[in-house]
DNA sequence: GATGAATGAGGATTCATTCAT
DNA sequence: GATGAATGAATCCTCATTCAT
């Protein structure tokens, strides 16, 4: 049971956390000042660091807040395994594009020159290759993609095409619908991984 | 012909040049100031403002003759012109490698926040996106790639995993040898572009 | 009512004033550097710009809230109008000389090549010309002045005048009574307003 | 008798000036490099420094040369004598306005912030009340003048008012007559000289 | 808990002037 | 005499973070 007051202080973090999202998301995260994220959500400044040890902090709760949610539709995936090589790269691949077009501005956080700089996408763009290669060393293992295909390049190449086409696409997802994206990105995936 | 005091000047802003890309790849571009890349260059601050409008107009400098002396190798490969596929892909692909090989300090201020974040980045990467595109679009209509592959997409996902494998690899070339790398990134390229 | 953290805020901004006004009159606007004001009046730099958007924003306000205050002093003179063209001039110009005689800090702030250079000194000149070319209408509609007296040269005249005595007699107003500085300045305006 | 090289020498000289007085009016005294004065002059930055001692030297230069062709323009007023006060303030005040009509980039510089800050145009201000006074003193020998007329608060009074109209005026010569401004100026100097 | 005024380190940039060629 | 590349002092302003109320 939750009282009234730990009701607000929830809602806070929570307004504190949108608003961020959607100023890192329109401004770039360098150009959004602390103050301006405490005052749009109605705080003072220093509420925000009652909330989050810095703007880091803070940044860091809505990137992994993203992620965790990425993740968590990734995982989604394992309880109907698929059989099929194809089909599980297929599904990965459209639920991926699908969290892009679903949130279009934790792609745009991700990938701000703040992010990178803080290393926080690198952290998340390591584990996602991290995840990643253990796939391949999986299918591998499992006989699925030929075993003269090096796993660590292989992951590196894959979450690089990924993540660059996101990028791209999510700045204006109307050039292309999602399910070219997907083709195109599963071609690359897929055939990449069977025997040469 | 040209006098002792042009000479003079083309060796500063070469010295310039080269200490500012030393400088930028080892402690990262925001944290190197105008004064260190000039002192260390041997000269003072306002000559560096001499020869560039300010510290981007150095960076830009740097990472357009990179760019440029990798198109020039690119463009060498034109020369002598492949007629199988596999070939083009993997002489294209060795080519970037081998370039990442060489100068790894280019690529590792094209990716560093400040070059993101001044779009330096961005323009170059969008350069190289364009001409693969025009490549793809060129392997279409001679009937060399399947025309339901969407060129945008593709060269994206391609640029996108070379992009990120070789800033990986450039970190430590040592993990890999630059042969795996080529392997690699040339399977994904060359069966993503056939008909599926 | 007023709590303590607003009065202390209102007594920053006042101190910084003052403090700018005493500095820009001593050694020059220029030579006034943002930090000496703010250490002077017991702050930290970051302080002066949290209360002005800059050191010009400073000097606009120290500047304006002088010559508000003179304009009230010239708007008193309305509450008890004067029939004779005379007695209005003279009231008039001894208002100017009085607050120059209280302020001649604002008056060498005023001059400052910083305040002409930022235009506000012009700004502030165009106003006074502008009220003393409407009193000189006035006059001419109301048949006190002959017709054929030019306003806008006529109203630049006098403020050059005034202007030009008030910023050599302030920098020593031993060297000559402020009643005679009244007397030949009414002389002048007077007369000059007179048919020929 | 003078040989090639010394009227280069002259022409050179001759050629920065002009340049100089262009650059100053137009784009204010500070705005204007010294290297952008050369360059225009078709010489390199060090020829300046050939001719002037600095920047402000080529600035006094510029300057005194203006009023020194004005003073010309003066004394040859004394040439012809005017018995009628009225005659010759009024020839007086014409030859200020002509000056100013014929030369309006020199008033342009000589009311520059930077010609304020230099103190050069307070010397020539300071000169012409000088004068001024003088003629004013004269009068009153003369019994052309009340004796209860300040000199020293009259000067300062007539050379503001000139000043400030003529500054003024020269931004735009197009919206008076010189007539009216002479008109004006002259009934206001005059009048103010007689018996009250 | 919330507030918001105050802090102050930190670095890019300009341009008058010099002096080796 | 002329050149023009090099000099380097000098100061503005920002904004993440703190802490007294």
């Amino acid at each position: 049971m939750m009282n009234a007051r730990e009701r607000s202080r929830i809602e806070t973090r929570r307004r504190l956390m949108e608003t961020g999202l959607e100023l890192f998301a329109r401004q770039g995260v360098a150009a959004t000042r602390a103050s301006d994220i405490a005052h749009e959500s109605g705080v003072a400044v220093g509420t925000l660091y009652l909330h989050f040890k810095d703007k880091e902090g803070l940044l860091r709760a809505v990137l992994f807040e993203g992620v965790e949610s990425l993740l968590q539709s990734l995982r989604g995936l394992l309880d109907v395994p698929e059989r099929d090589l194809e089909g599980a790269i297929r599904r990965h691949t459209e639920a991926l594009v699908w969290f892009a077009e679903k949130n279009p501005a934790h792609c745009r956080v991700l990938f701000d020159p703040e992010s990178v700089r803080t290393r926080i996408s690198t952290e998340i763009t390591d584990h996602l290759v991290a995840t990643q290669e253990q796939r391949i060393r999986d299918s591998i293992k499992a006989g699925a993609v030929a075993g003269d295909l090096e796993p660590e390049v292989a992951a590196r190449a894959i979450i690089g095409m990924i993540v660059q086409v996101l990028d791209w696409w999510t700045r204006d997802t109307g050039r292309m619908p999602a399910q070219k994206v997907v083709d195109t990105i599963t071609r690359f995936r897929l055939c990449g991984m069977k025997t040469p």
